[in-house]
DNA sequence: CTGCCCGACGTTAGCGCTAACTTATTGTAT
DNA sequence: ATACAATAAGTTAGCGCTAACGTCGGGCAG
C-alpha cells in the first residue's frame, strides 16, 4: 500500500504554503491565476488526492448520502438506486446503500450507522418505522427525502415522494370502461400495504364515478406474486362469473390472472382484459403482453438525489411530490 | 438540526476525562468496570453517538467498503449486492455502491471517489479496468476482491471469485449426452463477454470428451436477451435442422430459443431440449419452466464481503475461488 | 508623498477522536 | 516496611484539512 500523498507535501515540494495549495485545488479565491495553475499540475504530477475524511471533519460536508431500502434486490428499488446514484455520481456524491429487510431495528440501525458517518443527506424508501420515530430522524438529519410514505404534516427539509397510485387506479378503471367493461373485479395486494390501500380507493372512486357501485365481491386480497395471482383469479371467477375485466395489483399477480383465466376456458382479452401495475420487463415477454401501468422509476431516483441536493444547499422547492403513472396499452387489456 | 453530542460532552457530564470515555465506550482495557458501566449509561442517556469521521481520521479506518458494479439494476449484481450489504450489516460496514455503466472512465472515476473517502477495502464486480490499470488499484486499496474477472498471476491481498462457466457448460452438455442428445448447439453471449468465452470453452471441451467434433455451424452468437435467442434459434434451425438440444447463455435467450423452437413446429423438449443460464425468476414463470444452471449469487456476494473482512484484518486466506453451478432440471430438458 | 484598500499569501487554531506516553493508586511479594 | 508490578486514570500530540484572521506590498486617489 503506497503511502498517501497529503496537502503537506505538495506544500513543500511547492515552495508554498499549506493554505495556498488548499485554496489553488479547491478554487477559492486568494490565489494568483498562474501560482494556482502550477500548484494544480505539481499535485496531479505528485497524484495528490484529497483526503475527503480530513476535509470532512474540517468542514462539516461528507459528499455522501444514505439511500435505505428494504431490498435492493427488488427491481423496484433497484431502478430507483440506479436513478439515485446516476445524479449523484454526476455531482460527485457517494451513496451509501443500505438494506432494512423490512425490519424496523435493522432500519433504526441502518440510520445510526448513516448519522454516525454523517451523511449529507438521506433517501429512505418505504419506510417501517413509526411517524415519531421519523419526526426524530428528521430533526437530526441536514435533508431527507421520503420516498413512497406519507407525511400528515409538512416537515422542514422533509421532502416526499409518490406515485399517485390512485390516479393510476382511476386511469386504469376508466379504460376498462370506455372499452365497454361492465363488471371489473380488483385483485389486490397486501392490506398492510400503502400502495394496495391507495389503488383501492382509486378503484373504487372510480366505479362511483362512472356510476357502477362498488361491490365487495368483486375484489381479492392476494400475495403480491404470480401464484397469488392464480388463486385470487380462480376464486374471482367462481364467485362473480360474469366479470371481464380485472385490474391486478401488479404484472406478477396479472401474470398469474392471466393463465388462471385461461385455465378456465376464457380468453385474454376478449373475454376477461387484464390491466397490471409496474411495467416489468415480464410484461413484454409473456403472451399477451400485459397492459399496464408504468412509471419511470429511474426518474423518480434522479428526481429524489436532485430534490435532496436542493434541501442541502438550503433551496428547499415543493414539500410533496406525486408522479402519475401513465397506461401503456398492449395485448392484455 | 440538534447538536451533535461529542466525546467532550459525555467526559464533562461524567466528571472524567476524555480518554477514560473513549476507553469505555469501545470497550478497550484502562477503566474499571463499574466506571465503564456508570459512563456507558451516561452516554446513551445524552444520546451520544461517536463521530465516525473523526474516529477516521485519527485510526485511518472507515469501516466502510466500496462496492463497484456495471449496474445495479442487473438482477446478477443486485444478488451480490445484497449478500454484500447482508454480511456488511453484521459487520457493522457500511457499503459505497457505485455503478459504472460499463464505462471505464467512470468506473476509474468511482475508484478515485472511494479512495479519497478512505474504504477500508474494495469488491469490483466485472471491471472493464486494464490489467495495467488493476494492479496500481490494488497498491493502493488495503485489500480487493475482485468477481467475474481473472488474473494472471496472484497478487497480494486480492483475491478473485468466479463462477465456474467451464464446468457449468460442461455439466449442461453431459446432461444433454446422458439423455442421448446427438446435436447440441450452442447459442453464445456478446463476443466481448468473458463467460461467453468461458462457456464456449466448457461447450468444447464437453463435446470433445463426449467424442462428438466439435461443429461451428452449431454455435450461434447472440445479444443476451429474448429476442436475441429468437434470431439465434431461427438461424439454427435453418442452418442445421437436425439439433436436438440448445445450450444457451443464459434465460432470457433461452426463453427466446422456446418461444421459436415453438412457432417453428416443433416440441420442448421432446425434439429440441434447452438449457439455460442464471435461473432467474422468470425461469420458474413461464411454461415448460427452464432447466437452467443455478448459482447462489447471494451467497457469493456474502463470500465476497467475508473474504474481503478476512483480508482486512490480514488473514489473507485463498487467491483465486470458483464457484460451480448447479443444474437445476425443470422441464425445458 | 501619504494614507488606504485590496489581492496574494502565511499563520494559527481547531474539527472529534485515538495512540502513546505520563502519573496516581492499589495490591503483593520480600 | 520497601520495592515493584499492575491497574486506572489523565495529558499530550496529531490524523489532514479548512475557517478565520494576520501580514505584506503595490496601486491609486488626494
Amino acid at each position: 500500500m503506497k503511502k498517501r500523498i497529503t496537502l503537506a507535501d505538495v506544500a513543500s515540494a511547492a515552495g508554498v504554503s499549506l493554505m495556498t495549495v488548499s485554496r489553488a485545488i479547491n478554487n477559492k479565491p486568494g490565489v494568483g491565476e498562474d501560482m494556482r495553475l502550477a500548484i494544480v499540475k505539481l499535485a496531479e504530477e505528485l497524484g495528490y488526492q484529497p483526503n475527503q475524511i480530513a476535509r470532512s471533519l474540517a468542514t462539516n460536508f461528507t459528499t455522501t448520502v444514505g439511500l435505505v431500502v428494504p431490498d435492493n434486490t427488488n427491481p423496484f428499488f433497484a431502478q430507483i438506486a440506479r436513478g439515485v446514484e446516476d445524479t449523484a455520481y454526476k455531482q460527485n456524491y457517494n451513496i451509501f446503500l443500505v438494506n432494512t429487510g423490512e425490519n424496523p431495528a435493522r432500519e433504526q440501525a441502518a440510520l445510526d450507522s448513516l448519522w454516525q458517518k454523517g451523511v449529507d443527506g438521506l433517501i429512505l424508501c418505504s419506510s417501517r418505522l413509526p411517524g415519531e420515530s421519523l419526526e426524530i430522524e428528521f430533526s437530526r438529519f441536514p435533508a431527507v427525502v421520503l420516498i413512497n410514505r406519507e407525511l400528515k404534516d409538512p416537515v422542514a427539509h422533509a421532502i416526499t415522494i409518490n406515485v399517485d397510485d390512485r390516479r393510476g387506479a382511476h386511469r386504469a378503471i376508466k379504460y376498462f370502461r370506455e372499452q365497454g367493461r361492465q363488471h371489473i373485479a380488483y385483485i389486490d395486494g397486501p392490506a398492510t400495504s400503502l400502495s394496495a390501500k391507495r389503488r383501492l380507493e382509486g378503484y373504487q372512486s372510480a366505479l362511483e364515478e362512472a356510476g357502477i357501485g362498488f361491490e365487495p365481491d368483486l375484489v381479492e386480497c392476494c400475495a403480491p406474486d404470480t401464484e397469488g395471482g392464480r388463486i385470487a383469479t380462480a376464486s374471482l371467477i367462481a364467485r362473480a362469473p360474469k366479470i371481464d375485466a380485472i385490474y391486478c395489483f401488479n404484472d406478477l399477480v396479472a401474470v398469474g390472472a392471466i393463465q388462471m383465466v385461461r385455465e378456465s376456458g376464457k380468453k385474454v382479452p376478449e373475454d376477461i382484459a387484464i390491466i397490471g401495475v409496474d411495467d416489468i420487463p415480464l410484461a413484454t415477454i409473456i403472451r399477451p403482453q400485459i397492459t399496464t401501468l408504468h412509471v419511470n422509476l429511474r426518474h423518480i431516483g434522479r428526481l429524489a438525489m436532485r430534490t435532496l441536493l436542493d434541501v442541502i444547499e438550503g433551496g428547499s422547492s415543493a414539500t410533496a411530490i406525486q408522479i402519475e403513472p401513465v397506461l401503456v396499452v398492449r395485448e392484455s387489456a
